[in-house]
DNA sequence: CGAAAATTTGACATGACTCAACTGGAGTGG
DNA sequence: CCACTCCAGTTGAGTCATGTCAAATTTTCG
C-alpha cells in the first residue's frame, strides 16, 4: 500500500495526480517479520524507509557489544541513518522490526529522479533531515541534563501508549539504563502512589 | 576579513570571481569581546556564523540553571543552532566567545538571495547541516556508551590542543561532568603514569 | 506443555555528585 | 609594581543514582 505514503506526503506538500503516481511507482513495499532487520551496522545501507504498519527500533552496538536504542519508529514515521550522506558509506546503526512491519523503501538513484521531477519533494526531505537534527539535539540535551526518572516521564508524556508497543528492556535501552533499573523505577513510582 | 570565508568556501565548492564578490558583500563582520554572546536562548536568533578568528562555546542552560556545552567552535568552523528551521523560532542554545573572537554573519533573507544566485552554495549548506547531524549523532552515541574517562580521551584525540584553548571547567561541561570530577580524573591519569 | 525470553527482586559495588575548604594564578586598581 | 580580589582548579569526606551479578518469577511462543 504505497497509498499511505502518498496520503502522508499529500498532507505535507502539494502533489498533482501525476506526482502521486510517480511516487507510488518509485517506492517498493518490504515486509519484515518480527526481529528482522531493515539494515545493519557496518553494511552499506542508504535506506530511508517509511513505516506503513508496525514498529521498529534503530540502535547502536557499542564496542563492548551493548545495544543502545537511538529511536523508535512508528506508523507513518521515517527510519534510517540520517547521518549518512553518501550512498556508499557504511553506517553505525541497525534497524530491526519489533513486530511484523511493512515499510516502503526507494533506491537512492530513483530518489534523485523523483527529486528532479518533483522539486517540492527535495525541499520536504531536507526539512525531514533538519527535523531529525532538532529531535536529536533535544534528546541529547535532555540526556545530559536529567536523570533516568525524568527522562522516563518525558518519554511517557511524549509517546503515550509506547509501553504497549515496545518491550520494557527496549525502553530501558532508549533511556540509557539497564532493564533492572527501569523495573525498580517503576516499582518506586507505584509505591509512591497509594490509591 | 571576509576573505577567510571566501577561501574556505573556495576550497569546498567551485566559485567564480563574481560569486566570491557576492559572498564577501553579503557577509558582515562582527567582533565579540571575550565572554560576549553571539546569540542567547529564548531569543530569535537565526544565526549561522563563520568563525574567522577565536573560539566559542555553544551551550544549553537546563531547567535547574546548569550549563551544558553542546560544542565548541574554532577558527573556520560554523556555529549556530542548526536545529532551527524558521527565522522566527526561538532557540534553546546560547553562543559565547571564550576569547576575543571575530565572526561573519549573514541575514537570512540575504542568504536566500545568495542561494538563488549561487546554486552550489545551497547544496553546500545542506551538507553542513547533515554533517552537524552526523557529528551530533556520534556525540550522542559516545555519550551513552562510554564513561567520562573514555569521552575525555576521545576528545583529546579528536581535538589536540583543546586544553590550551578552552578552560577546564568548560571541557568538563562538554564531557557532561563537574569540574571537580575532571580534575580528579586527570590526577588519576598522572598517578598511573610514573615516568 | 516446555523452552526461551522478559521482568522482578536482592545484595553489593562504583562512578560521579555534593558541599566545603583550600591553593594558586590572573586581572584590577591604587 | 604591589596588594587585593576573584575565579579556576584541587582536594577531601560522605552520598546517591545507577550498574553488576545472581537468582527467582512471569510471560511469550513454538
Amino acid at each position: 500500500m504505497q497509498n499511505s505514503l502518498v496520503e502522508y506526503l499529500s498532507s505535507k506538500i502539494d502533489l498533482s495526480e501525476n506526482d502521486k503516481q510517480l511516487i507510488a511507482d518509485a517506492y517498493q513495499l518490504v515486509k519484515l517479520k518480527k526481529k528482522e532487520h531493515l539494515f545493519e551496522a557496518g553494511t552499506r545501507h542508504f535506506v530511508e524507509a517509511f513505516i506503513v504498519q508496525g514498529t521498529m527500533r534503530v540502535y547502536y552496538v557499542d564496542s563492548k557489544g551493548l545495544e543502545h536504542v537511538l529511536y523508535f519508529g512508528f506508523k507513518n514515521w521515517w527510519v534510517g541513518d540520517m547521518a549518512l550522506y553518501r550512498p556508499d558509506e557504511c553506517g553505525l546503526l541497525s534497524a530491526q522490526a519489533l513486530e511484523d512491519t511493512t515499510v516502503l523503501i526507494i533506491h537512492p538513484d530513483k530518489k534523485e529522479e523523483l527529486f528532479a521531477k518533483i522539486p517540492g519533494l527535495e525541499r520536504f526531505f531536507r526539512i525531514i533531515i533538519q527535523r531529525h537534527l532538532a529531535v536529536l539535539q533535544k534528546r541529547f540535551l535532555l540526556t545530559v541534563s536529567t536523570n533516568a526518572q525524568e527522562r522516563y516521564e518525558e518519554l511517557l508524556e511524549r509517546s503515550p501508549g509506547i509501553e504497549q508497543l515496545v518491550p520494557q528492556h527496549q525502553i530501558a535501552s532508549y533511556l540509557g539504563i539497564l532493564p533492572e533499573s527501569l523495573s525498580r523505577m517503576k516499582k518506586q513510582k507505584l509505591d509512591k502512589r497509594p490509591s
